[in-house]
DNA sequence: ACAAAAGTGTTTTGGGTACACCCATGT
DNA sequence: ACATGGGTGTACCCAAAACACTTTTGT
């Protein structure tokens, strides 16, 4: 009767660490799924992305580790609803986009590095998770910064190099993703804020895709979208010659929307 | 102590149905996820997905439902290893191509219609089950047919109107990512014999496109395709002009792949 | 006055689309 | 001879890309 010792163990740890046994239902966690978000913002011309330090012992050692923010998947929720989730909890904001892109599914994923496995082992139930990869995206002047995680970091998204497990290639997947999909859908305005200049929005283009448009060929094609709006208001007490703003109109975009490809710049 | 004889039963459930004690670790499932597979095949001009019946007994009667083939994910293999495991049991085929697409999470996803809930009831360690839809091309001359399982039907997929669950939700977003990965992935051959006509590959995206295109500008822009090799071959015994024979060179395509969208038609 | 960004048109090039007829083969 | 699908070229239109100067404001 090995089998039921297991269980025995597993349960014990279920309802001594993740999940005490005063939870309702609603917060039991399936053990072997989970949900890691890449949340992207947009600031000072720079694609950011939000990441969390983790103190990892290692032979007698402390490192400083990043990883993605993530969480198991509850027994009632949808993945949808757990990505948003995650997201309240880093940022404090609700009601953002949210987007699944890719299921991780090595067997192996958390053991690649010694390192993370021991870090991460005492809180798992079980050590086989598949996670489902999420970009999504906010506005990072929505935030409340004093409701950031300590532990949360701001980092420039071409400045990610290596993360725990493997996070960097869920990162890779999400940029990927994020590339296709804004030239497909109206998800640019996320990362914007409601009242926007063109170059504010040329320069997001250009984070986003690591490049340089010109100016009048980017102005021309955005000329054409019905659903972005000029308004009859400009920049105040800048030095230079202020700039129209412009808003994405969603009940004009719901109504007008045909052609898929609108959003390629 | 109620949570304890909750797992205790479902260890008995799993060690006398799905996996019996004898089994080895590798077929141990994970209970919670599956994935559901959209086999497209092509024939006769038709765009084709493989479909299974099943019986269904409900209020005294028995009903004959039709849903994608799937099954749960083992503990240790990827959920592109379930996929293959899947398709090598309803087709016989190994080495043949398979994409996730995405996963379908909703908590009562298998409980929308009683009669699909009560058949599957009794099959089920624990009736939470997240999803992972994959599509997958065949080429339907490849298959012999003498192994497809009996309760297994090749369907057009334009004739598909109701399947189990969420299966037709599944069914719709595996065409639409179909369409996509067309345009920008070299998988139209997965779906064509090695050698064909140009004739046969536009019919081929008429299928799945569901349109018409033009013969001239069709062969012309397959004509800027390096990859795609005119072979000193063609047709014999057709009452017709013979046509020419392609082949699509992998090799070839690693070495100059570059724009990613040269697939658009 | 100067620094900084806003705003504005034209030309060239290439790809997309529409369109109709003759040819080769088997029966 | 006839039925069937194979194979080919041209003209028009529009979108993409390259390119430079003037204007407006704050300091």
């Amino acid at each position: 009767m090995f089998f039921k010792l297991i269980f025995v163990e597993k349960l014990i740890a279920m309802f001594s660490s993740t999940n005490s046994a005063s939870n309702p239902d609603s917060e039991k966690i399936l053990e072997n799924i989970s949900v890691d978000c890449v949340i992207f913002g947009y600031d000072e011309n720079e694609l950011k992305v939000l990441v969390r330090k983790e103190s990892v012992l290692f032979n007698n050692s402390i490192y400083t580790e990043w990883k993605l923010p993530g969480n198991h998947v509850r027994r009632n929720e949808t993945i949808d609803a757990t990505a948003l989730r995650i997201l309240k909890e880093q940022t404090g904001l609700e009601k953002i986009y949210v987007k699944q892109f890719m299921v991780f599914s090595d067997p192996d994923r958390l053991k690649k590095r010694n390192q993370d496995y021991e870090w991460i082992k005492p809180r798992l139930i079980d050590d086989r998770v598949l996670t489902v990869g999420f970009y999504s995206l906010i506005n990072i002047k929505d935030i409340d910064n004093s409701l950031l995680i300590e532990d949360a970091k701001w980092t420039n998204a071409y400045d990610i190099k290596e993360l725990m497990f493997d996070h960097k290639e869920i990162f890779d997947e999400a940029l990927l993703k994020l590339r296709y999909d804004l030239l497909h859908d109206p998800i640019v305005f996320e990362l914007l804020p409601r009242k926007f200049t063109l170059t504010q929005m040329q320069r997001l283009y250009e984070a986003i895709f690591n490049t340089v448009y010109d100016k009048r060929n980017f102005r021309k094609k955005v000329g054409k979208i019905q659903y972005v709006i000029p308004l009859n208001e400009t920049q105040t007490k800048v030095p230079h010659s202020p700039a129209r703003y412009y808003m994405f109109d969603r009940n004009l975009y719901e109504q007008t929307k045909r052609d898929r490809f609108d959003f390629k710049i």
